[in-house]
DNA sequence: TTCGTAACTGACGATGTCGTCATCAACGTG
DNA sequence: CACGTTGATGACGACATCGTCAGTTACGAA
């Protein structure tokens, strides 16, 4: 891999690629997993015959945008988790921009609902960034777990079901609503009620628009 | 509904709608939701014409499919719980339990982990049960809930990845996970961690094999 | 037994989707 | 500038699924 300078034509086709990804997410986030392929490449404004240029299967193309948005979206966690030194905090920092992230990015936030739990038992993505936090939160003496496994299946299940509900109703809160799940998943983990509840009173760092899309990892 | 005495006729029809609801069962049980109809009446071993008998539509079969299991596997909770004075562990016993299910009765587990989150917020099904069980246990002030709503999805959510968990890793021991997924939950709810512990160390009543089938209720 | 009805059945035409392929446009190279 | 290569494009044949329907069987009533 001589890094080769991404030449004219090469970037003509990160772009198409990027496009069929884009409209891929999209159409996964309105549930529409079941459309025909023409439809998928109307969406991205491509040729149908440019679809076999990049995946084999309709699959194929799903699996490769969710693989993106779930770069896109640990990524942005690991960024806005930088510098904190309680390892508490930094788990309970991104539970609560992930709960955020449901209602200021539906699409990419509709993405990860889909697939749901194949993406916590998945070696790629974020569960290996969710070990590693709660990990170093034990080693720390912050969290008392038993099983980290099982710690990790109950907080993704948890994460999935509170963006399951924020979508179902539109009036809820959806920062009151992710601070308390937050907070009850803190007194799981050991922390006392008092320090869980504080924990989640800190103010958080803002979370920008600035919604990466796909191209930046592939 | 004059409690017609069911005749011949009319058992005759129950059978093959049961028959059709058991292998789509069993077909959601193995992931393949997408299969033609023919594929469906087959394993039936029914006729192709008869599918549009009872429904309209592949999807109808399905939701009615799902909404058997569930009342089948709410039925038994009901009836395993009945008699225990504690609401916590009423609630505990029913999680329990849920989670022996996984492994007890795999296609019937499956079947609920497939439509996943939809039935945490459905108004149908375990969502109205749990709800009643988490509310009387804050009434007796046994729990200690800021939002009934949100424990449950994340109750909810919990045992979806719990599920999801023990077919993923055949050689775990689920028992000990759900006991100690169960204990977490406590812990979360308010009890204190050596009572959340004691609570899930009682013995449980046996999950017998009696699988009741479609037909049941319907 | 005979007849009417309700449910079952599988074959068939209609419809929709797939994946290939021949062609074309864009780009780089000598 | 001329040629080779890489990717884009959409039309087309192959194939699968759908839902209907005309005919059949099982049942119940007269």
């Amino acid at each position: 891999m001589p890094e080769h300078a991404p030449s004219r034509l090469e970037r003509r086709k990160a772009r198409t690629r990027a496009a069929l990804i884009r409209a891929a997410q999209a159409l996964i986030a309105e549930g529409k997993t079941a459309v025909p392929i023409l439809e998928i490449t109307q969406a991205a404004d491509v040729g149908m015959g440019s679809f076999y240029n990049h995946f084999e299967t309709k699959e194929q193309l799903y699996q490769a945008a969710v693989e993106d948005a779930l770069d896109t979206h640990g990524a942005l966690l690991d960024e806005l988790t930088t510098g904190l030194d309680d390892p508490a905090q930094v788990f309970a920092q991104s539970f609560r921009l992930t709960g955020r992230l449901h209602r200021r990015h539906p699409e990419l936030s509709k993405v990860l609902l889909h697939y749901g739990l194949e993406l916590a038992t998945s070696e790629s993505g974020l569960a290996p960034r969710a070990r590693r936090d709660i990990e170093a939160a034990v080693r720390a003496g912050r969290f008392t777990v038993g099983d980290t496994e099982l710690a990790m299946v109950t907080i993704a299940g948890a994460a999935l079901g509170l963006g399951h509900l924020l979508h179902h109703q539109p009036e809820r809160d959806d920062a009151a609503a992710t601070d308390r799940v937050t907070e009850d998943l803190l007194r799981m983990l050991g922390l006392t009620a008092a320090e869980a509840h504080e924990i989640c009173s800190r103010p958080l760092p803002a979370l920008d628009t600035t919604a990466t899309g796909p191209g930046t990892a592939a």
